[in-house]
This record gives C-alpha cells, structure tokens and sequence, in this order.
DNA sequence: AAATAAAATGCAAACGTTTGCATTTATTTT
DNA sequence: AAAATAAATGCAAACGTTTGCATTTTATTT
C-alpha cells in the first residue's frame, strides 16, 4: 500500500491556503501571520507531516548535507574527528555523509564521486595514504563545493586545511627523550613520503641537531604502519641489531608492535630500552608500562574542520579564501621513557593514573 | 558565479535527442541503441556531468541513503560494526548518513526525524541507554521505512533484529572460570534494565546455578560503564570488603577501570584476583595481563545487519516478517583468569600473543 | 513492396518543495 | 471616507530526474 506521506499539499488544501504560504508558515517566514502559522503547524502535526527535504534540496540546488571521507572510521584519531565534526555541524543544521576510503585512492574517487552526485554542500576530507593523484578534489573545487582537508594533507590543494603541528609535536618530544638523557636513539615510523611522518621526523631531526646529533646516522625505519608488521619487524630486528636506549616511533600501534616483541625477549622497558608513541591512542595509558605519547586533540581537529567548512559555506564566496588552522599537539610523558632516577617526576599525574575512555 | 552544473537536458541539447533518452543511456536502459549510448556517455565526459541523485530521488520517492544511528562512533563496537555494514551497503549502491545519540533519547529521536525527512530507504539503530519510549521508532515503521534493530534491542517492537547471544557467551566464559577452580566470584556491569547486560548476568547466573551457586548471593555491582567511575568504586570497594577470587567484568572498559584500582594497591592478577572482562576491546591484548573476554565480531554484526535490511528493501512488502539473527561470541581466554597451574594452557595463543589492531 | 513486428526514441507529467513577484487584505494616515 | 502604506497570502515557475505511454524509426516477414 506504501502509505502516503502527507505533503505540504495536503496541509494547504486542508486548510483551504496555498502550499506557498504552508512552505512559510513552516519555516517561520516573518510575513506569515501568527494564527496561520498556528493552523499550519496544528494541522502538520494532526496529518503526521515529515517536510520532505530531498525537494526541498533539489528546489535549493544544495542539500542540508557534508559529506566526510576518512580512511577508516575504526581508527580512535579518525572516529574522534567526526565526533567533534558532527558537534559543530548538527547544530548548524547539517547532517554528515561519512565514506571510508579504506586507503585506496580508487576508492576515495568512488566516494568523491557519491558526495558529488548528492549535491552535499561541502566535503571533508583526510586522504589515503595511496592517493598520489588530486584530479578529483579538483573536481570537487570545480563544482564549487567548499572542501577542507584535515590531518592527511597535500600541498598541491590551494584549499582550507587543519593540520596538526606534527614538527612541534615530534620535536617536544624528541627533546623530552634528550633531557632524560637519552642519546643513542632509533626511529620508526610510516614512510616519509606522508606529511604526517615526514614532519613528525623533521621534528626529531631538528631537536637532534641541536645538541649536534645527526638522525639519519642513528637507526631509520619506515615501514608498513600496523601492529603485527612492525612486531614482526622488531622480533627480527633484535636478532641481529645492537640496542638502542631508546625507540622513537612516530605511531602508537607500531610502539605497541615494538613492545611485544621487546617484552617477549624479556627486555624491560625503560630499563633495558625505552620507548615512545605518538597519537595518544586509548590503550597507550592502560599498557605496562604506560607510553608516553603525543596527544592530538582529535576532537578539537574535528571541530576546526567543521567550522572551517561552515565558515566557506556561508560566505557563499566565488573565489575561497584558503585558511589554514594548526592544532599544536601535547606532550604526554609517561613511564616509558622515564629513567629510573626521574621515575617520580611523571609530569602528568592525571593521564598517567586514570586515562579518559568510557566503554560501551 | 556559481558555475551552473551539467544536466541531462544539456547533453541532450547538444545532441539533438531528448532527456528521457539521455536519461535511459546512462542507466543503460536495455532499449537504448548501443551506438546512441556511447554518444551519450562521450558527451556527458565531455561535459562534465555528474548527476544529480537528489533529484532522482525526488522523482523515485526514495533516496539511495540508508540512516544509521548508534550512540557514538568512537567505540570500537560500533565503529566496526559501521565498517561491516559499508562492506555490504556500498556495493548494492547505498550510501551511509551516520548519526550519533550519545545515549539521548532526545537526541535519538531528532536523529530519526532527520532521517525520515531525507527519505531514507532504511534505518539502522542501536538505541541509546536512555531510551525507553519507542514511539519514535513506531513513526519510521509508520512511513514504511524498513527498520533494523542490532545490539541494543527491545522487545517492544516487532522488527527485524541482529543480536549477539549474550546468554551464552557469558556462560561459556562462566564456565570457563568454574573451570579454573573459581567459585567465589563477583559481578560488575551496567545496569540489568538493559538488554546486553541482563542477558549476560543471565548467563553468569545460569553457569553458576549448574554447581549450586546462587549468583545473587555473591556481590553484584551495577553501576555506570565507564572506566573511570569503575576504577573509583573498586577503590573504594577495596577499602571495605574481602577480595573475591575472580570479577566478572561485563565490560572490558569496567575491568580496565577495576584492574588499574587493584594493581594500583599492589595486588597481583590473576594471582590475588583474576579478572575477565567482555566485548575484547583492542586494548585488552595489550595490557598486562592480557585480559580474558568474549569476542563479539562486531563486523559481521554489521554485515548481518546490513543484509537484513537490504532484504527487507528489496522485498518491498507491505507487510514487514520480523526475522531476527543471532550471533554467537566467541570466549578468549587469556592471562587474566588463569590459574598459575595452568598459565601454559591458553587455548588462544594467537589472539594472546598478537592480537589483530592495524595503526593510522 | 507492403505489412508486420521489433527496436528506439520522444512526449509530458510527476516528485514536493521554494521563492520572486503580483495580488489581496488589513491597518494607518490624511 | 478615501488614500496610502503595510502585512499577508497567492500564483506559477523552477529544481533535474524518471517513466508510462505514444510515436517514430528500423528490421523482419510475407
């Protein structure tokens, strides 16, 4: 039977008045009278109206709607982002579109794609890690739909951007790890070829090079960035490597990865080797011992993006204004890296006892 | 400027031919000519075309959206049972608007009102803690919206449903801690007015009642999820009553929040008290000790859910025939709850030594 | 070559809003 | 009380597709 949804037709027929004052009459027009604004919403909520805004979206050239591409949504850093996104947009009156990308670029342009074909008024967007080519965010620019990158960025993109100070972040730590009194030191991370990891080792290159210490003369990996391929690196590593005092990974989950196979060898860590993270994830202030880390504010990137995004949208402007928002990360100090004589002096008290997190 | 969009009027005008035509070419209608097609689709490259599916929608009555609502997507629960309902929703051509309640009802329901307005073929819910009026939901099956219901479920309504078994999965790890010997135990979970909980204490007390113990004559804590309210009543808890043999931890967050409480007064698990805990949690690999749980597969929740409610789409009945799938969990014995006698017995060596977890 | 069947395209309405402009109705001013 | 102004409502087109039915074109049969 497909029931039929009451349209603002039927409200207006009802009420022997025309759909045009019923459109305004729901959305509040200041020239329609108080009593038949009273009549239409009475009469709305007798017929069990729901407006329709698909017409209304085609009617307006523009739907009430962002579309948002991250690589994957089960990631902490990336989930926390839509979470602060979604708290700027949906009071604004917007709902979002999210799409995973899943790393690949093909994938990212099905996804530019979808967004476009639903005339979103604005997209978001963290690249994978695959994506060399940018011919379709022109493409989206060519549209003159606002775009705002976050996080994952390219320089090739005039366009707004929210970005992580990812040199200061590694830097503060770098130095943190040089006052512990830390020398000899390894670094591991994502290619560098990705701006994230390339600035997170400008960061502890530059703090290095200030006490005269070159980095790429100390140990260097860059490799796949999961768990299971940096433990698997590690095991092998440790095999046939000296140790370092400590390990600088430019990743939680590759520290994490380091971990287990440092633990399994029966090292200790920070005694025999210390070790760092970076991004803050929810496990690194639960593991023994607990990591010390960079945390990001993803949820604050997260509303920086959105409101970047707002901001392009309202101004309604031909030519955009390409801003750039850049978020400066915390160091989180923690036991891994402390030596022992400075055990005490954890700097973060609360972070280290009783870290954030709330369960399902 | 505002660049004005390509339509099918235009290609259609530059080819002399008309928009029903073009309109058939691109979706490759079986009584178009194969040469016109290839005209058509040579053009609309040409032009620049992408399509506008607001207005498709608009004339077919439904959108190619599915809704989705869950508490929140920063929750590895939910955020992979988002991933598997995408694996599933995008190839049959749909695309996700995701929708967070923050465990409102208010929330919830405005959530639902968005999703009715923008015709959605299909929702997806979670409900949230707070919700105890359906009515909202009742509205969705009102506009003969298929709906789906996973994890947190009602009886009230007459829906399909995808559920984890969560009687059995808290009795098989039941059992397991009868196993190891245990038999003074205590419980600690979220409230039994909600289904997960209720469900699994059920199965806590089924196992138990088999060996003729009364459940609820041992301690039973019920108290609000998160790790840190868990972490500071086992404080306290500590402070006042005799250690128990193991907790039974509904949550692994709540387990998370009990361990930090007990390691933090020097108390050794599992050999003072063991712990276990639920939902396996990536973190709960990667602590010390690893934390025995239950495996929930939150991603073929996903899928199972997402193929219920294509289902439920394609069929296009009048009337709804509530089906209801149900999940078996798997337990994951770790250090947590083994028994010193029995530490080389872990039945799950792989999860215990790497547990799956790729990084950003 | 005409008749018939099949294939391809065209016509026009419809989907449910929104909105600029025109018109009507109510209120104020002279 | 008429004129002028302000307030409220109506008219009709537009947004870009899709689709049942009618029509034209092409292929097949006799």
């Amino acid at each position: 039977m497909a029931k039929k949804q009451a349209t603002i037709q039927d409200i207006a027929r009802s009420l022997n008045i025309t759909a045009s004052t019923v459109s305004r009459a729901l959305n509040d027009h200041p020239k329609i009278k108080k009593t038949t604004k009273e009549l239409v919403w009475e009469k709305a909520r007798e017929l069990n109206y729901q407006p329709n805004s698909i017409a209304a979206s085609l009617r307006k050239g523009k739907a009430n709607t962002i579309g948002m591409i991250v690589p994957r949504v089960n990631r902490h850093f990336f989930s926390n982002i839509i979470t602060g996104v979604e708290s700027v947009l949906n009071p604004a009156g917007y709902n979002l579109i999210i799409c995973q990308s899943e790393e690949s670029e093909q994938k990212e342009i099905n996804n530019i794609d979808t967004l476009i074909a639903s005339r979103v008024a604005g997209i978001l967007i963290s690249i994978s890690l695959e994506t060399s080519n940018f011919d379709h965010l022109r493409k989206v620019l060519g549209h003159n739909i606002p775009l705002v990158m976050f996080d994952r960025i390219t320089d090739e993109l005039d366009v707004c951007k929210v970005e992580n100070d990812d040199v200061s972040g590694s830097y503060d730590l770098t130095r943190h790890l040089i006052e512990q009194g830390y020398r000899n030191m390894m670094w591991i991370g994502g290619s560098r070829r990705f701006n994230t990891y390339h600035n997170r080792f400008a960061g502890y290159r530059k703090a290095l090079a200030e006490i005269g210490i070159d980095a790429e003369a100390m140990p260097v990996y860059e490799g796949n960035i999961s768990l299971e391929t940096t433990y698997e690196f590690m095991c092998d590593y440790l095999l046939h490597h000296p140790l370092p005092e400590v390990i600088f990974s430019a990743s939680d989950y590759m520290a994490m990865g380091a971990i287990m196979a440092i633990q399994e060898k029966g090292l200790k860590i920070p005694d025999d080797v210390a070790i760092s993270g970076y991004s803050n994830e929810p496990f690194a202030a639960l593991i023994n011992p607990k990591l010390t880390t960079v945390e990001q504010f993803s949820k604050e990137m997260g509303k920086a993006t959105a409101r970047l995004l707002l901001e392009e949208i309202l101004a309604e402007r031909d030519e955009m204004i390409p801003r750039k928002t850049i978020l400066r990360p915390k160091l989180i100090v923690r036991e891994s890296t402390l030596r022992k004589s400075s055990q005490s002096q954890d700097t973060n008290k609360t972070s280290g006892t009783k870290p954030a997190g709330k369960s399902k």
